[in-house]
DNA sequence: ACTAAAAGTGAGCGCTTACTTACATTTTTC
DNA sequence: GAAAAATGTAAGTAAGCGCTCACTTTTAGT
């Protein structure tokens, strides 16, 4: 992961991923049927942590609460797996296999779901654009973490808790 | 342009970049230097229109023309250039050399005035907060229409213009 | 018409790549 | 404790990479 985080998944060797970890290039085709077999199970083991924070914000009763939890998702998840997250950037724009899986995942679905129903319980005029909007600046957030401007990103969020009132 | 965008910078060989530009492979490192050459100079024009439409918006005298047409930004120079946006975005995660020559761009800083001056003219409580989200917000248009979410991006824009009452 | 520079060619070089294969060692199973 | 299965290694392989170079063709000025 963090070499793939590094430099990026086509220009990360199958033969320098094996001497760094300290074992034969051959081992790799053994474990993994390909670089994209090995690729996928570190993308299935990072995704863990994402699922289970957004399961936690699925518990959350006061709604205000939830808003304020998921402007923390960026930099908890960035904080916790940083190379994972660069990594998953870099995918995105690079791997045409990673991004189809990625669309399908319903991780980020979820998300909606449970920003929808807090602003409904806000009582806020169209909840379901609120969400949306709120999960694009979410999007943002991560793109400064990843980018090495946090910053900007702890000021961004200290100004969205007061913008949105909680 | 068009290979870079589609399969990256790293998939795509100069071999292949001749063969569908209808030369020979040596003439490419005759015209420029290397393959990032090549590719430096396929950024520079494509960032041009970018330039000229942000000195566009500098000349708007209402702000909240100038906020609706900085709106418009992201679908405007997608539309109009679809290749190379896909191809900055897979860069920027993808090749070391470019992201720090885009950081050093002044472009995002001159749009960043021109917003910080509409709201200030608004009369926001906090103008330069406010500009740096609305700033993140395109560029989370911007990743919808790159990424083929041009339905969402056009409801996000509507719902924008009304929160924003312009 | 001559010429020098510019534009274009394509074979091929040295090197790296993902992956294979033949073989050795360790662990598990009954 | 021996057979079987799992785990590991090292030396390959063919294919593809960016790039060079000796060479030919085109262009433009006199």
């Amino acid at each position: 992961m963090q070499l793939f985080a590094k430099n990026g998944y086509v220009n990360t060797s199958t033969s320098k991923i094996a001497n760094v970890a300290g074992v034969s290039e051959g081992l790799i085709f053994r474990h993994f049927a390909n670089k994209q077999g090995l690729l996928e199970a570190i993308v299935e083991l990072g995704l863990k942590d994402a699922e289970s924070f957004v399961l936690q914000l699925t518990k959350i009763q006061d709604p205000r609460e939830v808003l304020s939890v998921a402007l923390e998702l960026p930099k908890y998840l960035v904080g916790k797996q940083r190379e994972f997250w660069k990594l998953h950037y870099s995918l995105k724009y690079q791997n045409p296999d990673f991004a189809k899986k990625y669309k399908n995942n319903d991780l980020f679905l979820k998300l909606t779901k449970v920003l929808e129903k807090a602003f409904v319980e806000l009582k806020y005029e169209r909840p379901n654009h609120e969400a949306a909007l709120f999960l694009l600046i979410i999007g943002g957030l991560f793109s400064y973490l990843v980018n090495d401007r946090s910053d900007q990103q702890e000021d961004m969020v200290r100004f969205l808790k007061t913008k949105y009132r909680i």
